[in-house]
RNA sequence: GGGCGGAUAGCUCAGCCGGUUAGAGCACCGGCUUUACAAGCCGGGGGUCACAGGUUCGAACCCUGUUCCGCCUACCA
């Protein structure tokens, strides 16, 4: 293992700086060609860790340094793991179908859909979808993400169509999807139904008006409502049973103004008497409630709103207004008729498309419907049974699923995302499924497989139309990362050794969708949890601690940092929050986490260019040493610390263990122990031989371990370092396959502790006298006089009196009763002679 | 309306299963350059821990209430 001389004149002209814009190039294509990150299918040894790495959608170029935070933090914990020997299944997976990438398509070639065809736009879509995965690899890559790029998939390609499509089988199979005619959540904007996921409560400011109807007696009747646009979709006029005022109108009719149309009075005792005038109408469908009612109670159907948000033919003269429009002129009218009785305004929550920001609407339409009401239970279950990290996160899954009032609605009326393995039978509607051997299957390009209706005998079908919600991938990519939809066994195998999966990193805003969606396709699917560890990161905010955005413009962009202060400054960043917890970005500390790297650097170089030919870092276990106090002080300290990082990457608290390694190495290694022991090299006397190599195999031992410990935060310069020194010494090809550093009881001294501490208190005196004297703190002295007043001491500060001479730089040490600058310790004093 | 997270030095944040004079980095002030590092080192100043009560020998930490910021969630039309 010892290197051969030639070697060491490299050693000795180490460089002085760090280069990280090169090394950092260099590190990444490394890895690269040595296929550090493989996940290796085959091996029966190591345990598996396997990650379900969110597929963040390649569509836009809207990465920022908050993404870069996100993936860094369950990044350091996943290269934790591979350190612990773990064989790490970390693909990479690129969300690039649906709505989000349709939208981005329309606005970058301003298309109108009406203009172009699906399959132009299909072809767009794609396109953008191949440049955006490699934008999107070359940056992941620049971060030092460390997954296997073999293990790629995209939401498109085959493999996710297939599942996609084997899901819905699946579930079909088990009763579980139904096609259902009824009210659904619709965008006008972009023209699709939604699910309640994509429904998000934004504030408006709007107006609460008193419109008067009339009973069959003439009496005018005050109805509040904020949408006398829908009047015309009036269907029934509701009071609660209990409000005295209008247990008068049972059995009876009321008109409707504008439209002089009758509708049924009835009783609920969900409506609130001291809202307005107690009397509330009910449209198909203004509102979540009147679905309900429309329901429950089997009211008529009305509907006075089309597809595109406009007012249709059953609206009379408001026919072909939008919402917005038909609201101002519907108020108009009623106003000249003088049946606006009174206008608050109010501030309402509506429910806009959380991709557009429009208000949605509910309009009427045969979908397909994933039951997932049936089994809150289930999910809350399969919730309890994950951990959480951190754990208050989970109350967000709870509150969501308990608060959940639809099924799941998996049709879209787009053109980008995977089709429905489905045909109706064009006589009598009969659905037809795909055979799971033809999948994917795309029914507008293909037959099915039976030639004629098994219900009816019809020989035409028709392809479903609609694709399914981007989500019906998404949900799926424990199981696209297994092979769930294959049948060979090698896929098997995968899926016995990687699921359920070991972690599940991701972000706050998608634990509703990503997270509660794959909950259900594998508690459905497998009747298993999907993972078994979730980590919920927070948000990267801009300096005013608004949350970043590309809409916002409040952006940083990670190329620009990583070019101005390396790769790892910027993970050192991203270390700072405690996980779960918002970060703000801030330039000054991306600057500290540089000057970590340069210290790493230069106290390595300390090392490395005051070895000798002879070195041998394992000639000797390091316990078998002559130890001297101090060396025995650091060692235990690095243990110490050791410990505590360990535990706090065992329980992904990864912000603690990086500052208690960092504060080791800044306060311990290099500010005291390197100081101590430095002017050991400075004497090239015979008699320092023996204490020197003791030196150097003690600062081999330290260094090497704790840049095991700083590795997967600072993956670039540590692979540096131990490619270019470490690794002459080591086995193996990669820091990042090495071995973590494995705690030793035995380095631990307990005493040395507090020996080394009057040692520290003497240093720490000395410097300030220094200071006090304009000294230079390596001006060599003649004495250090030391005075105790604790009899105890005198011993240890005869024992370790060479620590303290080369610490102080003098040549003596003397107890005299002339010394009297005092130390942290009130027992000890000291003072510094020529 | 309910819930969660946050409020600590000028700035960004630790500490919060109670226990000696509350920490770090940056910024600020003073000093120090042949012997790893000036993108450095040494030293220093700086905080009534959001506010008000309470529990306790002792509270930044536990309890109650209040204010502000952020988020999640909610059928008051």
């Amino acid at each position: 293992m010892q290197k051969n001389t030639e070697s060491f004149i490299d050693f000795k002209d180490f460089p002085k700086n760090y280069d990280y814009q090169t090394v950092e190039k260099k590190i990444s294509q490394y890895w690269e060609d040595n296929k550090i990150y493989k996940f290796e299918p085959c091996d029966k040894i190591r345990k598996v860790y396997s990650v379900d790495t969110p597929p963040p959608y390649v569509s836009s170029s809207h990465l920022h340094v908050g993404h870069v935070m996100s993936y860094s933090q369950a990044e350091f914990i996943i290269r934790y793991k591979r350190m612990k020997g773990f064989n790490v299944f970390y693909p990479m997976g690129f969300d690039d179908n649906g709505l989000p990438t349709e939208r981005y398509v329309e606005k970058k070639y301003k298309i109108n859909k009406s203009k172009i065809t699906r399959e132009e736009f299909i072809d767009l879509c794609l396109k953008e979808t191949k440049s955006g995965i490699e934008v999107y690899k070359s940056l992941w890559k620049s971060v030092g993400i460390s997954a296997d790029y073999g293990l790629s998939y995209s939401t498109i390609d085959e493999r996710c169509r297939k599942t996609s499509q084997k899901s819905f089988l699946d579930l079909y199979n088990k009763g579980l999807i139904e096609r259902r005619n009824e009210p659904i959540l619709w965008c006008p904007q972009c023209r699709t139904s939604l699910a309640q996921a994509d429904v998000v409560l934004e504030e408006f400011s709007g107006v609460l008006y008193d419109i008067e109807f009339k009973s069959m007696d003439g009496k005018g009747l005050i109805i509040s409502t904020t949408r006398p646009e829908l009047l015309g979709g009036c269907v029934a006029v509701y009071a609660n049973p209990a409000d005295e005022r209008y247990g008068f109108l049972k059995g009876q009719n009321v008109n409707v103004p504008l439209y002089n149309k009758e509708v049924p009075v009835k009783y609920d005792e969900s409506v609130d008497m001291n809202y307005g005038t107690g009397l509330m109408m009910v449209c198909t469908w203004g509102d979540a409630e009147d679905v309900k009612k429309w329901k429950e109670h089997k009211l008529d159907t009305a509907i006075v709103i089309d597809k595109a948000g406009r007012l249709n033919e059953l609206s009379g003269k408001f026919n072909g207004l939008n919402v917005k429009e038909a609201k101002k002129a519907v108020v108009e009218d009623l106003n000249e008729k003088f049946l606006i009785k009174g206008e608050k305004p109010l501030i309402h929550n509506v429910g806009v498309h959380d991709r557009c920001a429009t208000p949605v609407e509910f309009i009427l339409a045969e979908q397909w419907f994933i039951k997932i009401l049936d089994n809150k239970d289930k999910f809350i279950g399969a919730g309890n049974q994950m951990t959480w990290h951190p754990e208050f996160m989970k109350a967000r899954y709870d509150e969501w699923i308990n608060n959940l009032k639809w099924d799941w609605n998996i049709s879209r009326q787009r053109f980008y995302g995977v089709p429905f393995p489905v045909w109706y039978c064009s006589e009598c509607g009969e659905v037809i499924t795909a055979a799971e051997t033809e999948l994917p299957v795309d029914p507008a390009a293909n037959s099915p497989a039976v030639n004629k209706c098994p219900k009816c005998g019809g020989k035409e079908f028709k392809p479903e139309t609609d694709v399914m919600d981007t989500w019906m991938t998404s949900s799926m990519t424990p199981l696209i990362n297994s092979r769930w939809a294959y049948g060979d066994i090698e896929s098997k195998e995968l899926l016995n050794t990687i699921y359920p999966m070991g972690l599940r990193p991701q972000a706050q805003e998608i634990i509703r969708t990503w997270l509660f969606y794959t909950v259900v396709k594998s508690i459905y699917h497998t009747e298993n949890i999907p993972f078994k560890n979730i980590m919920i990161s927070g948000w990267g905010l801009d300096k005013n601690g608004k949350k970043m955005s590309k809409s916002l413009g409040n952006f940083v962009g990670p190329e620009d940092i990583i070019s101005k202060y390396s790769a790892d400054a910027l993970r050192y960043w991203a270390s700072k929050a405690n996980l779960g917890q918002d970060l703000r970005f801030n330039e000054e500390d991306v600057v500290a986490g540089r000057k970590l790297l340069i210290k790493i650097w230069n106290a390595a170089r300390f090392l490395i260019t005051n070895i000798s030919p002879e070195f041998d870092p394992y000639e000797k276990n390091i316990s078998d040493l002559k130890l001297s106090r101090i060396d025995k002080w650091v060692l235990t300290e690095f243990e110490n610390a050791l410990k505590v990082c360990e535990n706090n990457m065992e329980s992904y608290e990864y912000s603690f263990a990086l500052r208690t390694a960092s504060d080791f190495f800044y306060n311990i290694y290099c500010d005291n122990y390197l100081e101590i022991i430095k002017n050991v090299f400075w004497d090239e006397g015979e008699e320092n031989a023996e204490r020197k190599k003791t030196v150097l195999n003690v600062m081999y031992f330290v260094s090497l371990n704790i840049l095991k410990v700083f590795a997967p935060f600072m993956p670039f310069i540590t692979e540096e370092l131990y490619l270019s020194f470490y690794g002459n010494f080591e086995k193996g090809k990669s820091i990042h396959l090495s071995i973590w550093p494995e705690f030793k009881k035995e380095l631990i001294f307990s005493d040395s502790v507090k020996i080394a501490g009057i040692l520290l208190n003497i240093l720490e005196a000395s410097r300030k006298l220094r200071t006090n004297l304009n000294l230079h703190q390596n001006h060599r002295i003649g004495k250090i006089l030391i005075q105790t007043l604790n009899p105890d001491y005198i011993g240890i500060i005869n024992e370790i009196s060479g620590d303290i001479m080369s610490a102080v730089r003098a040549e003596r040490v003397v107890f005299s009763d002339k010394a009297d600058f005092k130390t942290a310790d009130g027992d000890i004093f000291i003072s510094l002679e020529k």
